[in-house]
DNA sequence: ATAGGGTTAG
């Protein structure tokens, strides 16, 4: 008993000095104070633990974990408070960052069981996981509570409201319109913005304006929800005409219109609203850098990063990753380590700069670091969806695996977009079925999907599921973009069917597509393996744009099966030109000499090309033998 | 509690 006074003083007293926000060290001091007491109030009684619960997370922000909570649970049963059960629920679900399926789970089966469940308890609930992005579980649970008897509230209709906004799920919500209606709580402020957000979010904005409409006291809120809509639905002009119509703009809806100049590329129009606005903020800043960003302007995004009075995180990671887009890697490395307090998103930023950029190795340098420094936060799907990327990149299905095993450690399940990169390393490493099997439990097959398989499917030979794939994609109407067709060309090269790649070559302009140097490539690949040099060279010679080194380097490899010195000669002197690590091609053209008996010509390349030992060759074992 | 700016797969 003594102990439980004691730990309610303690506690009192650390709680009623609430941590300044600005004075860390206090607050790190108190905090695990607070923690301390916390484990105590575990092992003391429940009531304490209650206390505790509410209390302690707010000293602690956020720190309770399921086990924690298990043993909670086990203190309200013994001391059969079950009254208190939802009051555990509220305070897991409050104390989360990441929503892993465990804490999900053990949730929902509490709530379910709670003997003092009410629409209170489950509304706090559901606006939790609505506020942590668990959309498909808000809309689960706002079905669970129905079935329950329970009526909705005006705060549990709002989550869920968003929830419907964001998977998206058009008949989910305008059900819950017609539920709005039913329990007679259309009054709420809330309740209708949410509403004519989610029309305005689906893009229906007639359906929007109508609720908008009978709002008989909007607030700047329900101006701008609008606002977005518009914009969304890519109505610029529509949306100028209710900017202007704004009787009390804030700082949000000259943000917004300034994102949708910038975002439709009209920088004049967004720059003089931006000098216009009386009040800017970061958002206003960041809009203007992305803008500049996306349309290219890289230095004039620079400058106005410079020129910031103050710059949060959204700032230096636009810039970071608008360096990424131009290939520019050192300025991105320079940002990002003069960064200050670098998130998660900033690390995935790093990293997808790398893995995007073909460097793959430092894109797992910087996942490593992510991992040693455990302050600032667990991977998520972004970072993951990069690292798997440069697995493939690098061919490291052992990595890979490891990465696979780690998401189900830490809870990330694999969606769509996580398992499209899956899907291509299995396939880049050869295990085409594994690939396959995760194509198909794709819940949506989209371009990047397909591509991704089609280019499986041609590099294992395996070219007529890749050209079956690639109609079937066709057939649902997705048209094909670049990427598409280096699998689908990839794959008939590997097939060694001529004719057919080349139609499917041509095929390309149809889809408004002008092949790159890439496609260009292999078609020169596939004709001169056939021995076909002339027709490549002459397709070389047609190009529209610089062929570059994978474009010549076929044509020598070619010239080097079919032992043509000539067309040899000239490939590798183009190779040459074009690339500074010379061995490789020197070597080819030396294997051509070589089998031509040229004796002389070998030794003079020798001489003239400052080439690596021929053991990092395949396949050249000519230099030793002369 | 509703709104705005950034980071993900081929």
């Amino acid at each position: 008993m003594r102990l439980e006074i004691q730990v309610r003083n303690n506690f009192k007293s650390t709680f009623i000095e609430k941590p300044q926000r600005k004075d860390t060290t206090l607050a790190i001091v108190l905090r695990q104070d607070a923690f301390h007491h916390f484990k105590k109030g575990i092992a003391v009684l429940s009531s304490v633990v209650c206390m505790l619960l509410s209390q302690v997370n707010t000293a602690l922000n956020k720190c309770l974990t399921v086990n924690q909570a298990k043993q909670v649970h086990a203190q309200i049963i013994v001391n059969n408070l079950r009254d208190l059960e939802t009051h555990l629920v509220r305070q897991l679900v409050l104390s989360q960052r990441n929503f892993t399926p465990t804490i999900v789970y053990y949730a929902q089966s509490i709530l379910h069981h709670a003997q003092d469940s009410d629409s209170f308890s489950w509304s706090c609930v559901i606006r939790s996981f609505a506020q942590h992005g668990q959309f498909k579980e808000v809309f689960a649970l706002h079905v669970q509570m129905h079935n329950l008897g329970l009526p909705p509230t005006s705060f549990s209709i709002s989550s869920t409201l968003r929830a419907c906004a964001r998977i998206p799920y058009k008949t989910a919500g305008v059900s819950i319109h017609a539920q709005v209606h039913k329990y007679d709580i259309l009054q709420s402020v809330y309740v209708q913005t949410g509403l004519q957000d989610f029309y305005a979010k689906l893009g229906d904005m007639k359906a929007a304006k109508k609720v908008f409409d009978e709002i008989s006291e909007k607030n700047v809120v329900s101006w701008n929800s609008m606002l977005a809509g518009y914009l969304k639905s890519g109505d610029l002009y529509m949306a100028r005409q209710f900017f202007d119509e704004i009787p009390f703009k804030d700082t949000v809806s000259w943000n917004s219109m300034i994102s949708g100049y910038a975002r439709s590329g009209d920088m004049n129009m967004a720059l003089s609203l931006f000098h216009h606005m009386p009040a800017k903020n970061f958002a206003s800043w960041n809009a203007m850098i992305s803008g500049y960003v996306e349309c290219g302007k890289i230095d004039i995004a620079r400058s106005f990063f410079d020129a910031m009075p103050q710059k949060n995180n959204i700032s230096w990671i636009t810039m970071i990753s608008g360096h990424s887009k131009c290939g520019d890697l050192d300025s991105a490395k320079i940002l990002f380590d003069l960064m200050p307090e670098k998130d998660v998103a900033a690390f995935n930023a790093m990293i997808a700069c790398y893995a995007q950029n073909s460097h793959p190795k430092e894109a797992i340098d910087v996942f490593k670091e992510l991992l040693e420094r455990k302050l600032i936060g667990q991977p998520d799907k972004m970072t993951l969806s990069s690292i798997i990327s440069a697995c493939s990149q690098l061919g490291d299905l052992d990595f890979g695996s490891w990465i696979e095993s780690y998401m189900k450690r830490i809870g990330i399940e694999v969606d769509d977009h996580l398992a499209t990169a899956l899907i291509d390393l299995y396939a880049k490493c050869g295990t085409i079925e594994k690939a396959y099997g995760l194509f198909h439990g794709l819940a949506k097959k989209d371009l990047v999907a397909y591509s991704a398989m089609i280019l499986g499917c041609g590099i294992n030979g395996k070219p007529h599921d890749a050209i079956m794939l690639f109609e079937e994609m066709l057939n649902a109407n997705i048209s094909p973009n670049l990427i598409t067709f280096t699998g689908i060309l990839t794959a008939y090269n590997h097939a060694g069917l001529i004719e057919e790649g080349y139609q499917c070559f041509n095929l390309m302009s149809k889809f408004g597509l002008v092949p790159g140097a890439d496609h260009y490539g292999i078609i020169v690949d596939l004709l001169g393996r056939a021995g076909r040099l002339d027709e490549a060279y002459d397709l070389i010679k047609s190009m529209p744009i610089a062929p570059h080194c994978g474009v010549w380097g076929a044509l020598l490899l070619a010239c080097r099966l079919h032992n043509n010195v000539e067309l040899g000669e000239v490939a590798a002197q183009h190779c040459f030109n074009l690339e500074a690590e010379k061995a490789g091609y020197a070597a080819l053209l030396a294997n051509i000499y070589a089998s031509n008996e040229r004796w002389d010509d070998v030794k003079r390349l020798r001489k003239s090309v400052n080439y690596l030992p021929a053991s990092k060759i395949p396949g050249s074992s000519w230099v030793e033998s002369n």
